[in-house]
DNA sequence: GATATTTATGAGAGCAATTATTATTCTTCT
DNA sequence: AGAAGAATAATAATTGCTCTCATAAATATC
């Protein structure tokens, strides 16, 4: 249980308990895409008494510091996931919701090249698909 | 002015006279990506007696109709623009906000042969890259 | 063209997600 | 251990958006 201080050290954050036990949720969550919501209902579970403004601006700081990477699948709200050690895309099913990741050196690529072409320099990009999963395509 | 009555007729909506004026300020519009709130805006600007709750209504059936599409580029609002003729994916300045638009066909048929593979259905896919634009990269 | 029927609108309350404020508590540095 | 500074909890405020419902307008019918 001290690696959780150890990476909250790395990041440059002082180290408190709700830090660290939302350092451990995400770790330790079967689900990669945790919203704010979903983490502060897994604190009360545990019967931590964090509140959730504090989830919100800890898992903000968590982004700034690199640990987490916020994405918005779906509009009015974010969810969150342990950076990881490569960037990936999403797709996501409409219906029951499971996301499947994937890396794709390609598009990487022609996503560079298209940077170029207009000038941009490119901070950050994210390529999300939406449909429907295998289970959830009910013979249509 | 005839033009945009038309096009709601095809749309199946009725012609009032909000639902004209929304139409005609997304048709003028040098930014193709426009907000309820810039929509609403200019509605005001021009005098126009329109309630924000209408703006978002009527751009919500606009969006059903398939006459606009919706985009949450950045998290906690919409924007929208005219549905135009083909897919296009968006190239975000995170400074200046300028919004270029591209497609490319590689990219497309990448996507397809990553979907086919995890056996998605897909019904929708969007690619959004954030940066710097020319004008906003000020040497650091 | 007038009237009936249906549908849309406007104003403000309401809501959900998120952020700001502030007094208090905790971490770190000495 | 104690001081200084930063982080937290609780609550209030804000934001983006939707709902309600009385009123008004648009199409259908005569």
């Amino acid at each position: 249980m001290e690696t959780e201080t150890q990476e909250l050290k790395d990041a440059g954050l002082k180290i408190t308990a709700p830090r660290v036990k939302i350092l451990q949720i995400l770790e330790s969550s079967a689900i990669r895409h945790l919203s704010a919501e979903d983490v502060y209902r897994k604190l009360l579970t545990n019967n931590e008494e964090i509140g959730l403004a504090t989830v919100y601006r800890v898992l903000t700081q968590f982004e700034a510091a690199g640990l987490v990477i916020r994405h918005h699948f779906e509009e009015g709200h974010s969810v969150f996931e342990l950076a990881g050690t490569f960037h990936h895309d999403h797709l996501v099913c409409i219906k029951c919701g499971r996301v499947e990741e994937f890396s794709d050196a390609d598009i990487e690529a022609l996503q560079c090249k298209i940077a170029d072409k207009f000038g941009f320099e490119l901070t950050e990009h994210n390529l999300n698909m939406y449909g429907y999963c295998p289970k959830c395509q009910t013979g249509d």
